[in-house]
DNA sequence: TGTTGGTAGTGAAACGATAAACCCGGTTAA
DNA sequence: TTAACCGGGTTTATCGTTTCACTACCAACA
């Protein structure tokens, strides 16, 4: 790998002007353009490229944005990723992203690798059920500024991106009601996600808003247990089991909304015509589905780009020693029809 | 930042005993049991985390596997790099993965990244369209392993990983001779990708060899220009307009298969009473697909596994400076068996 | 007495880059 | 008269680690 020394050897400069040159630094407007044409066309010709360690090590500066992310490939995560991405490109700022593959057992490694690199910046996706406080303590200890997206902690000096659950699950049953549905069935979701019981105080207080009854009956809880698709499934079984019965159905999360799309169909029951169902999350397979699904769009990418907004500003901050205070974003989501709702029909 | 200095300073021994025995070096065992925990536990106390930037540029190792994927939010793209993850984890590699975002323009910036971390080897995970060969001089000319996952490149010296598309199609369309169709429609990929000719090939091969007549009125073909599952939905339009009637499909992959699914669905064809579909790829979402759907599996896992090492052997060769040689994996996809597929009925 | 040999470490030179101070004859500004 | 500034750079120190060549001490051996 050709160095700095040799682009300075085969120019005849010194390596302090070849880095000026190279790097447009303060002061390289001393240096006249022949030499600066010179030191620029040697580098292109010897292939050289600036060893990043020996930058970072020197400058004190990583330019590097750490990710924890809990699952690579749920696509939750890299919709934020790619928000992330694209708000700090111009910046310089390069993400490393550390993959906890849903395995709490991986986080000192994350830890490790993110510490290790001097990240002077990171941005951690929760995971819904755990999200190890001590990672907020590494890094604040060390002023490094985070951000956590999708979950607003209390009592630690860490910023956070949330999306605004009630006033997501409020569009969903305005929608619906709109249509003309008063008999709605619900999947909540496991209360151990902070999520559900954020949505489902949504659909509560639009109810009482306008007073629209909901009935007991047609009230099922995912519990979290076992795969998401198949307890979900297995409710609106159910529910079709029970008496009550009704035209509208409004569950947890995108995944939940395909399986009772698909035990609905299984049973006979037509979608959107029988009985209209709205999702939550905007899932990318959500267009694609059988009917494509109206969902919540929770808008991750502007999660992602909020969050890298946030933490961008901390790490300037921090370079000019100010005081970092974190900051709080809550996003709006949007109701995005396609074609799993429709008027209400007869009962 | 605690630094490999400060350690020794708390500690009372000197930097080189602080690194051999946090490092468990060569020569550590000179070093008396008393002195290795006296070090570990001041180390442990200051919270000390070596600098890798440091720590590679004096080694000269950086630890550190390239990875460049032509989509982050693609599901090819993450699966196949979790089977890298989980194949390098207990070799001390650590993956950087840079995203081009589908977008050649930001092909030189990811490639400086690469070079710049000084990546011992590289993956790359061939965007179906566009793969840069300068990817693969600026690496090869460097002696930078790589390894390119589904595509096989002729003339270059670089490893590969691809699925056998022949083998796979093979088994869809003996699936569904098994089941009793003869009467099979199909949507064909665009003639720009590999890979649509040679799943085309398993497929005109498999014909051929049990008599099976493919009717020309029931191919169709994705042009590509389009979103693919807006065209495939039109192709299976197009296909029921047509006279002769089928009571099977075969689409270039899930995609087109759940788009070719809404189109049935919509048209009043049930999947699949009425007509059975077969996907390629088992895309996640192809599970929860309504119906969910019968697919050639592409072991994605597998073949980044298998990328991963292929391009640690390389790796290990390089740094005892012995030859290498590219290697090249053919990985045989599986059949799938899910609802989207039953006994031909009558036409 | 001189020579090994082992024990338990230490010192200083790298690695590749950047930041800060400096050079030196000549021109301006205060 | 003194000081600052200028072009066109150079010298030197330094970032945090690892590595190679040492050392100081002691005991054993011939």
């Amino acid at each position: 790998m050709i160095t700095i020394r040799e682009v300075a050897g085969e120019s005849g400069f010194s390596v302090t002007t070849v880095s000026m040159v190279l790097n447009n630094g303060a002061g390289v407007d001393r240096i006249s353009q022949r030499t600066r044409n010179r030191i620029w066309e040697v580098a292109r010709q010897l292939g050289y490229r600036p060893n990043l360690h020996a930058r970072s090590l020197r400058s004190n500066r990583s330019q590097t944005l750490g990710v924890m992310v809990f699952d690579l490939t749920d696509p939750y995560c890299t919709q934020i990723l790619r928000g992330i991405q694209n708000h700090i490109r111009p910046s310089g700022l390069f993400p490393i992203v550390t993959d906890l593959q849903d395995d709490r057992s991986q986080f000192q490694t994350c830890l490790d690798m993110l510490l290790g690199r001097r990240v002077e910046g990171i941005i951690s996706i929760a995971n819904p059920l755990y999200l190890d406080s001590k990672l907020l303590s590494e890094f604040s200890d060390r002023n490094i500024p985070a951000v956590v997206i999708g979950r607003e902690l209390s009592n630690v000096p860490v910023s956070s991106v949330v999306v605004d659950n009630a006033a997501g699950t409020r569009l969903a049953i305005q929608h619906l009601y709109d249509l003309g549905h008063s008999k709605m069935a619900f999947i909540k979701g496991p209360d151990i996600l902070v999520d559900s019981i954020q949505r489902w105080q949504g659909l509560e207080s639009f109810a009482a808003e306008v007073d629209l009854e909901l009935d007991p009956e047609l009230i099922v809880q995912i519990k979290g247990r076992n795969s998401t698709f198949r307890e979900a499934y297995e409710l609106t079984e159910e529910l079709l089991r029970r008496r009550s019965r009704f035209t509208a159905l409004i569950t947890f999360d995108d995944l939940s909304a395909c399986a009772a799309i698909r035990a609905l169909s299984k049973a006979g029951e037509r979608v959107p015509e029988d009985c209209s169902v709205v999702g939550f999350d905007d899932i990318p397979s959500a267009a694609f589905y059988n009917p494509p699904l109206t969902t919540i769009q929770q808008q991750l990418e502007m999660q992602g780009s909020l969050g890298a907004e946030i933490v961008e500003q901390l790490i300037r901050a921090a370079a000019e020693k100010r005081m970092l205070t974190p900051k709080h974003r809550k996003v709006f989501p949007k109701l995005v029809v396609r074609d799993s709702t429709c008027p209400a029909g007869k009962l």
